[in-house]
DNA sequence: CGATCGCTGCGTATGCGATACGCTAATTAG
DNA sequence: CTAATTAGCGTATCGCATACGCAGCGATCG
């Protein structure tokens, strides 16, 4: 996944006036290719497979989309190219919040994303819009552009971080769960009381707890330059 | 790369007494695949370009590692098995901003690994001691050990989802070429004025200012708790 | 109204990557 | 020296992405 064109992206695909229609197209094969993704595993998106639940053959599918990469950066801004998930408020810190809220929700049900997102791609049309969007919102309650779109960043950095380790189930116990061994106590002693059930309950609004913080911090900044 | 059990990353592995001695070595090849993945990408890094430079056979590998699968878990924690990238400081907040410096300049060296940590995994043995010695430091200097690891997670989740856009090469500006057509920056008017060079000189340091962002809404969060 | 063109659907072939199996080689314990 | 034990690795298999070329279908043109 280099940093090629895949001026795909952004390329506009206007309906060719001649020749046989096509059966497939562009979004079906995403839309299908996201469903698997999200019941199966980004790793069961095979053209293969994809094929098959779409009814049609293998090399039918490189007629819509230019190959595999291409196939999954299409995949993750159709995920943008739905509505914002964000509702109307009216301060910046609540816009931040509950954007913070809506992009972890987005990634929750979509953890394949995960990897996407942290991984070196172009930027989408559907992700342009969002961020373009968030912006327009924190403008629109009086935060200057340039602020806000730092603080977009510094709250997606957070939230994009912070999905990942949820998505175990059990928190933060599965991951210390080798503290089990007491010569892993022994070990690392500043972990070992943190393994208790009670701490674990503490980890349990992490991510509210931490993104908080980040918005205390952009506050914190706004007042004092102010 | 499931949650399997992978218990391999804190096996030890205790030379045997009888048998052939062994060339190859765990160590060897893990080390031999990081510089493959920091010179030339992780998806270059296959058994057989990797055996090639060690000048092994293909099949030879598997008698050290299990498969590539746990290859790139254990190439991740060998990150982390060196020393820490932690100076001493007097305060827990130099502390954790010299530990997000240290991060993010480990992730700029072995852009591969962002790859790795955002995805789920186990954690190792060398992540496990480095978050160990962390908050031994923090607790040093004053910090409660729950909150240190709440303080160290929410500066992690924020240096490795900060990392990753900084690697373009030319900050956000490669990310937002797009607006170089008036068409998009009509699409987009509050993406639009952003793209200006001087929009582009404040993003220079981001990075930075996003940690201190974070790091005063942790602070702000002692005053206020205490 | 039929020939032709432009496009789509897709079978086949290729090549690469991971890895199971089993043979061979190198040591050392007895 | 022989048996036990472990490392090195050639070969075969299987899954997957994808290049190539042919065949079918509608629309346009003579």
């Amino acid at each position: 996944m280099g940093t090629g064109d895949y001026e795909l992206l952004w390329g506009e695909a206007d309906r060719p006036a001649r020749g046989r229609p096509a059966g497939l197209s562009r979004e079906r094969i995403v839309a299908e290719a996201v469903a698997i993704a999200d019941t199966e595993g980004l790793q069961k998106v095979s053209m293969k497979h994809l094929a098959e639940r779409l009814g049609s053959g293998v090399m039918s599918l490189y007629r819509h989309v230019p190959g595999k990469d291409e196939l999954v950066l299409l995949m993750y801004d159709s995920l943008m190219a739905g509505p914002l998930p964000l509702p109307d408020a009216d301060t910046w810190r609540e816009t931040l919040r509950l954007w913070g809220f809506g992009v972890r929700e987005l990634f929750t049900t979509h953890p394949w994303a995960i990897v996407v997102g942290t991984a070196e791609r172009p930027m989408g049309p559907g992700e342009a819009g969002w961020v373009d969007a968030v912006i327009g919102r924190l403008t629109a309650v009086g935060m200057p552009p340039e602020l806000a779109l730092v603080s977009v960043l510094t709250v997606d950095c957070f939230v994009l971080g912070a999905v990942r380790p949820e998505l175990g189930g059990g928190g933060e116990a599965d991951l210390f769960q080798f503290l089990a061994d007491p010569a892993m106590r022994a070990r690392f002693p500043n972990l070992a009381p943190l393994a208790s059930s009670e701490s674990d309950a503490a980890m349990g609004d992490y991510f509210a707890f931490g993104l908080e913080r980040v918005l205390d911090g952009l506050e914190h900044h706004i007042e004092t330059s102010a």
